[in-house]
DNA sequence: CAAGAAGCCTAGTAAATTAGTCGGAATAAT
DNA sequence: ATTATTCCGACTAATTTACTAGGCTTCTTG
């Protein structure tokens, strides 16, 4: 089991998808600015998440991504399970198979980890975060920095003249 | 945040030592056959152990392992702390320093996951992993298989003659 | 219709980590 | 003295992460 940048990324970009719902489809360009996040990088997780269903794109020029389903509908646990594969714990892939075909001494343990951690994340919707204060405090402070042109060269080029 | 084999590992290994208390110090050979860990691998992960104070040695002939504290004092979050290094979910170790100095929409998120990990893993002694059924089973079965030389072999180098 | 803005796709890559191996000391019981 | 053990450091193949680069496809617009 691993959480890295990786299913971070995917969940920030997916929150960001569904704090601008309404507004039509949302570029990859505005969130990589807005979240700091490379956009290469961010196509290529966009792209599991498309085959993962859960955004939709639409090509052309002011197009983008939206949320295939109502931000109510998605949690965060699929998310993270979209871009890395599974926030499983055990080794086997819970297969019990751990220890030369048997379950190995610390098999259980694993088990219940496992679904603690994707109990505690398929709990958590979108829409739930979307309503959190801290969130929207954060929100809030990214749209008055993308407001300002020069504010957003120098946080993505890191370079202020 | 990653929970891999190493932590795996050093866990299993832990209870194979509480198991195994009473008897005098337990060798690194006896956990590695017992519990099918590589020797190297495992010395270096004791040697982590060691310097975590979990872990008490015994050099030379009949020497080895014995826990530092009682088994019920020992839970599983510190053990894997000890190896891995922390089972935090956040990407700035929870300095909230995520987006070039502010916090990141989702860090309140992973905090909550990171607390909700560690609560769930440092409720969880030795000892009470110990007393668990599964765990009894698994550990009779390989005191069984310890038994018959050929067997241990066979599963250790992969090949019956 | 052409330009350009977007998504899409493939390939490559530096750095880090994992899960080891190997060889050799140091230490202590027999 | 021999031997079983911990201890220590260096090395390594494979994998993953977090990117970058380049080019192609699709669709809007001027």
């Amino acid at each position: 089991m691993r959480l890295t940048t990786k299913g971070r990324y995917a969940v920030t970009a997916m929150l960001d998808l569904a704090l601008h719902e309404g507004k039509g489809p949302i570029s990859l360009a505005d969130i990589s600015e807005r979240q700091g996040i490379s956009l290469s990088y961010l196509e290529q997780l966009f792209a599991k998440l498309r085959r993962n269903e859960l955004v939709h794109s639409v090509r052309g020029p002011g197009g983008g991504y939206q949320l295939k389903r109502e931000r109510g509908e998605i949690n965060v646990a699929e998310v993270i399970d979209a871009v890395n594969e599974s926030v499983d714990a055990t080794g086997c892939n819970k297969t019990g198979s751990c220890q030369s075909g048997e379950v190995c001494l610390t098999h259980h343990l694993w088990c219940d980890l496992s679904d603690q951690i994707h109990g505690f994340l398929s709990g958590i919707s979108l829409a739930d975060l979307v309503h959190r204060h801290e969130v929207q405090e954060v929100a809030e402070r990214q749209q008055r920095v993308m407001a300002q042109p020069e504010k957003l060269i120098a946080s993505s080029v890191a370079s202020a003249s």
